[in-house]
Formats: C-alpha cells, sequence, structure tokens
DNA sequence: TCGAACTTTCAGTAATTTCTGAAAATTATA
DNA sequence: TATAATTTTCAGAAATTACTGAAAGTTCGA
C-alpha cells in the first residue's frame, strides 16, 4: 500500500483538518484513505500506508463505525475484514453535523434550561438569566434547523443549498407578499 | 469576586464547552463570566474567580479581543484596564461561524482546488478525483451559505431561524416567488 | 477441541496542548 | 527621569490526548 503523492497529501490534510471536525489525526486520515479507494481495504492495509499501528487502525475504525461512516465488508475465502466508507457526500455532512450538535449544543441547551429555572438571587443573576435565555433561544433554533436538515431528501438539500444568495431575497418576498405575521 | 453557584456552574460548563467550540477551556470560562456580568471586570477579577494564573488571563483576554468578542474600558481614575463582552449574542455566533469557516474549511477547499487541477495519474485517482470534486463542491456551498448569513441583518436572520418548519417553507417560498430556474 | 488467523484491549509511553509564574516590557504619574 | 502600577511574554511544568505493541480475546476450519 503505497499512495501517489497526491493521495497521500489529500490523506495527510484530512488528517489535520480531522481534529477539527471532530475526531482526531489519525481517524481523519483513516476516512480520506477510505473515501479516496474504490475497493475496501483491510486494517492492515490502513496501517501500513498510514504507517501507525495496528491497535490504533482498530481503534480509529470502531470509531469510525460508530459514527456509521465506515463499513465491514467481507471478500469471499479471506478471514480478514475489509473497510469501506459508506454513503455520499451528503451522508457524511449530516453525521459531523448531528454529532456535532449532541456534542457541542445539546449539553448547554440542557444546562441553561435547567438555570433558567432557578429563581435568580439578585440583581446580578437577574442579568446573567436574561444573557443565558438569549443564548438559550439561539441554540434552540439552530437545533431546530439542523434536525429539519437531517429530514431533507438529498435532492432538496442541495436546492437549499444552492440557493445562498437567494436567502436575502426569499425573505424580502416573504415580507413583501405574506406579511411579517405568518413567520 | 466569589461566583454564585449558579454563575460558576454556568462558567465551569461554557469551559468545557469551549473547547469543542474553537477555544480553550479557560478562554471559554473566561468569555462566559464577562458575558455574565453587566459590569466590566479586571484582569484580576477573572483571575480570582477562576482560580487561573494572571499569566493565562492576559493571553486569553488577548484571543477574545483578537476574535472581537471582548473590548477593552477604562474607569477614570483607575490604571487598570477592564474588560467587557461585547455585542449581541448574534455577533457572538457569526464570530464563531466565520473563524471556523477559516480554520476548518478554506484550508481545505483550497487544497482540493490545486489538487482537481491535476492530471490524474491512473484510475485509482480518477476515482479519487470525483470524490474529492464531490466534497469540494459541498464545502463551497456551504462556505457561499455561512459568507451570506454574514451579510444579513440580525433582524432577517431571526426571522430566518424562527420561521416554524424553516426549510421546507424557505424551499416552498423560493418556488413560488423566484420560480425554479433561478436558484 | 486445537491452533492458526485475525482483531481488540489497555497499560505504559510519546506527543501535544495548556498553564504558571517570574522576569521583561509598558504605561502613567510625579 | 525615576518609580510604581500594571500588562505581556515565554521557558519550563503540568495536564491532556493520542499511539504503540504485547497480551488477551475471538472466530473458524480441521
Amino acid at each position: 500500500m503505497k499512495l501517489t503523492p497526491m493521495l497521500a497529501s489529500f490523506v495527510m490534510h484530512f488528517g489535520e483538518m480531522g481534529s477539527r471536525w471532530g475526531f482526531n489525526r489519525t481517524v481523519g486520515q483513516m476516512y480520506a484513505l477510505l473515501v479516496a479507494h474504490e475497493h475496501p481495504l483491510s486494517a492492515n492495509d490502513i496501517a501500513e500506508a498510514l504507517n501507525i499501528s495496528r491497535g490504533n487502525v482498530s481503534m480509529g475504525l470502531k470509531e469510525l463505525q460508530s459514527w456509521q461512516l465506515v463499513q465491514v465488508q467481507h471478500q469471499q475465502g479471506d478471514r480478514k475484514d475489509y473497510f469501506r466508507a459508506v454513503g455520499t457526500i451528503w451522508d457524511m455532512a449530516k453525521k459531523v453535523m448531528e454529532e456535532r450538535r449532541k456534542r457541542e449544543i445539546d449539553p448547554t441547551l440542557s444546562l441553561l434550561r435547567d438555570m433558567l429555572l432557578d429563581q435568580p438571587a439578585n440583581d446580578q443573576e437577574r442579568y446573567a438569566q436574561q444573557r443565558l435565555q438569549e443564548i438559550h433561544d439561539l441554540l434552540e433554533s439552530v437545533t431546530k434547523w439542523t434536525n429539519e436538515l437531517q429530514r431533507l431528501s438529498p435532492d432538496k438539500l442541495n436546492t437549499l443549498l444552492k440557493l445562498s444568495s437567494g436567502v436575502g431575497k426569499v425573505l424580502d418576498m416573504k415580507d413583501k407578499f405574506i406579511g411579517k405575521d405568518s413567520a
């Protein structure tokens, strides 16, 4: 398993990025490697291509499988497990989005809810609660949107993404023809 | 600077979350502390409230200032610098979004562009390039959207987020008012 | 039920990131 | 200009996170 220079640089870069997207360097590299390969790879292939230990590969694959980004596949007459990236690029984006929401938003939202139920003990806390309320409302809206995005068909998702610069326009139209109260 | 239990738990939690939102634990705590306080705090207040070193506070404030989330303010007759969280919660969300785009998307996009200009050396690379193209297109759309969101007024942003069953509605509106071809 | 082929686990180590605190730099005042 | 108040810097220490590799676990065929 030797990588061409192009693949190598893609894989390395995805490693760097991986750590910013919620998984660690080697997991990112492993995923990039699998995405770029049409045919499934064995754990040993991966360890060799990336120059990392067999144990590390095992842990990484476990994580990628738990994200449902990677699947085992068996080849007949071979006892080894083979792995491939699974799903479209959309599926990957959704998974990352969902996972990040779970880890970055949900816990905060639940803490904020609790805190907003408490009676403020003094002016200080009264002020703090107001700011907390704003954060809460924002995070709640974001959560609602990501939930909806999860449900959208790839087709609609595409339309939506391509709309981008149209957002402003659409909102203008809304105000003009439907009125502010209908939101 | 002693915090009430409520504030303390908010601040600590934001610290945990901070590390998931792109800054480290103490920077997250510092920001939470400043957001929750109506009146500006001195660097020493912060160090004391959070039980961290003065040097650490200095570095953290520098980072928060570079994100334009925090501002210095002087009190007359006092030589110390005082700090306050600045901007609405929207401004914060935008800053975080922008900063993350810069760090998580832009570099990848630029690498992918370069790689897509190369001639594939073999079938392997041809396949890889196809997948890379998909990733590229996705990231490019996301970038466009975040740019668009940055430009939206807080008012419109609010309308957009609050749209009940938002996504579907936006798409409906688009079809209705703009027509399918203009996307 | 044995053993070969393979995978997983996890204690210890390595790499990375964050934090401290003392020293250097800056700033304001007299 | 000297000095006192304050902030910044940064080398080293501490804390956290990731990785290795040997040992334990699993699976399957004979």
